[in-house]
DNA sequence: CTGTTAGCGCCTTCAA
DNA sequence: TTGAAGGCGCTAACAG
């Protein structure tokens, strides 16, 4: 059955002309006549000839490939960013290698290795909630392969990267609370050591600042974003000494389990106490409680970014333009109010 | 700063020994002098080499790469496919090359043309809805390029693939509704043309006539999976003249669409009007209407076993078995009810 | 306009 | 135990 691919050489063995002939007229140089070249092409047809790009991505050191990888696919996050990713290398004739590293620091840097002995061009990552050793990210730089950070960034300088700007979308959130009357709003954050954490308690802190109240530290609790923990996260409001009529979660996902258990405690969602999330889940219509508003943190937007920012890094990389400037591109999130 | 990666013959000269000897060394070779090798391990370190997979790829022509393509990441049944699909992959050593059709028969066909091009060692597919030209299958066997089906598989002779048993998983959720008291149970398919559908409709006949009832062909109406067609499918079924009480749904996400349809026209959900469906989202439990049961299509499962099958197929080539029996793994699909 | 040659990095006979 | 040489398929100088 799988008869072996033609060749260059096959054709060029057949039409008794030079291989580079072959090579050249079926790229079509301007310098071969036409009627080889039409002679060639036919051939080519006829026989089903088609580059074999393994043999091009190693004589061109290139191999059109860049490695995506992502903790989860299964969230929708992820699965948006990773089309945006796509769309756009697919227009430039790029293919991604993707893999999952499921928040496992280990299967991280196990993926990177193998990406990088697959040699792909660049890396586009959104790192693992448990990487703590960044060594892997200097040794790919020590290799000369670009990456880009997106959503989830080691704390290191000179990386690239395309981030949402968390603060503002959580001012906006806290701000569309304050506004609306409510004056104790705790704040369901994820795990400290999280730069996302950081950023939403202080665009927390700032909104709390622009309406002259004071910032009260208890009414912030971490949850670790499992099912449980965000359980014991909003418990822990509910029964907090001041009451609290509104709290913004890290995600649509935590607001989704601090809602149930709150439902389950005999609060009325949105009226006893007032949810507000992030990542604005295309879900929302369908579910039992939504949030009263999301921040919208635009996956497919950042995905996009993301690409382009790295087949920029590729083309200076092969124009050799030694160019150390770090690229950043930080993409403001915004608050999308849902009707009730 | 990249300074370009070392080769064997970079070490070979360093060492003064041939560059065969360096890479005997380097792969634990019997004859090699414990010196020489230790020598040359120990200088690999040294200068951080790693051997060029492009290069050992082309030369052995195998890339240890397999093309997946999916409709779309976005469904949560594809991306836990992909999930099962990787953690397999990665065990043996693959890489997973990905492609998204969004159910697109000529982005299908793109990405098929490139995955060809990148020289993937196998194909593991979901077909895109619309795909109906099946040529391109025809030519990835001609090049030798195994193809593994799962999920949506093509109307062909002769192919490998993985399936989920509809029918047994539609016999279940209309007996269920039968031995529940329904009697005029009405069935919102997918495209006629789908092979899905056309299993859904045979599990449904096969239930009807073993409850001995008659099968009337004006209870399966089709929806083509937008908002807007299970909405006008629902319609249909709410205003058909024999009072329909139970409706199975071609798959959790049309379900949605057909509740919130008939919640908003006063049709009490699961009381008026009873809902079975495919796919056991794992939204379920925040959801404000959920089927009252779903059949269970294990998308992990189907992925691992995709991927195995398609490892195996791998394994044959190489070792050069000419084996022309076609591969194929039904999984059952099984009801799952939820608490009310 | 076309052919010749060298080489990308590695593995693998064949010789020594 | 080691070295030399050839070749995987293709591109790109360098010659004609």
């Amino acid at each position: 059955m799988s008869a072996k691919q033609p060749t260059i050489k096959e054709i060029a063995k057949r039409l008794n002309i030079s291989i580079s002939t072959v090579s050249r007229a079926l790229h079509d140089h301007s310098s071969i006549g036409l009627r080889t070249k039409t002679r060639v092409k036919e051939l080519a047809k006829e026989l089903k000839y088609e580059p074999n790009q393994a043999a091009i991505f190693f004589q061109q050191r290139k191999t059109f490939t860049i490695g995506v990888i992502l903790p989860f696919l299964s969230e929708l996050f992820f699965s948006s960013a990773i089309s945006g990713i796509e769309d756009v290398a697919v227009k430039s004739q790029y293919t991604v290698l993707l893999g999952q590293s499921r928040d496992d620091a280990n299967r991280e840097k196990h993926i990177i290795e193998t990406m990088k002995k697959h040699r792909v061009d660049g890396i586009i990552i959104s790192i693992s909630k448990h990487t703590t050793n960044y060594e892997h990210f200097n040794r790919l730089r020590q290799s000369g392969i670009p990456v880009v950070f997106f959503d989830c960034i080691p704390n290191m300088t000179d990386i690239h990267y395309v981030a949402c700007n968390m603060v503002s979308g959580t001012v906006q959130a806290t701000s569309f609370l304050l506004k609306n009357g409510h004056r104790v709003i705790g704040l369901i954050n994820g795990p400290e050591k999280l730069y996302a954490s950081k950023q939403r308690q202080e665009g927390y802190q700032i909104a709390m600042s622009k309406h002259r109240l004071k910032y009260d530290p208890s009414l912030i609790v971490n949850s670790d974003l499992t099912k449980e923990g965000s359980r014991k996260a909003v418990k822990e409001l509910l029964e907090h000494k001041r009451k609290v009529t509104a709290i913004v979660t890290f995600n649509d996902y935590v607001a989704l389990d601090a809602m149930q258990y709150a439902d389950a405690q005999q609060v009325a969602i949105n009226k006893d106490v007032c949810f507000v999330s992030y990542s604005n889940l295309p879900m929302v219509e369908y579910l039992k409680y939504s949030p009263m508003a999301s921040v919208e943190q635009n996956p497919y937007l950042q995905g996009q970014k993301a690409t382009e920012m790295l087949l920029e890094l590729l083309q200076k990389k092969e124009e050799d333009q030694t160019d150390n400037s770090s690229y950043k591109i930080i993409i403001d999130s915004h608050l999308v109010e849902y009707k009730q």
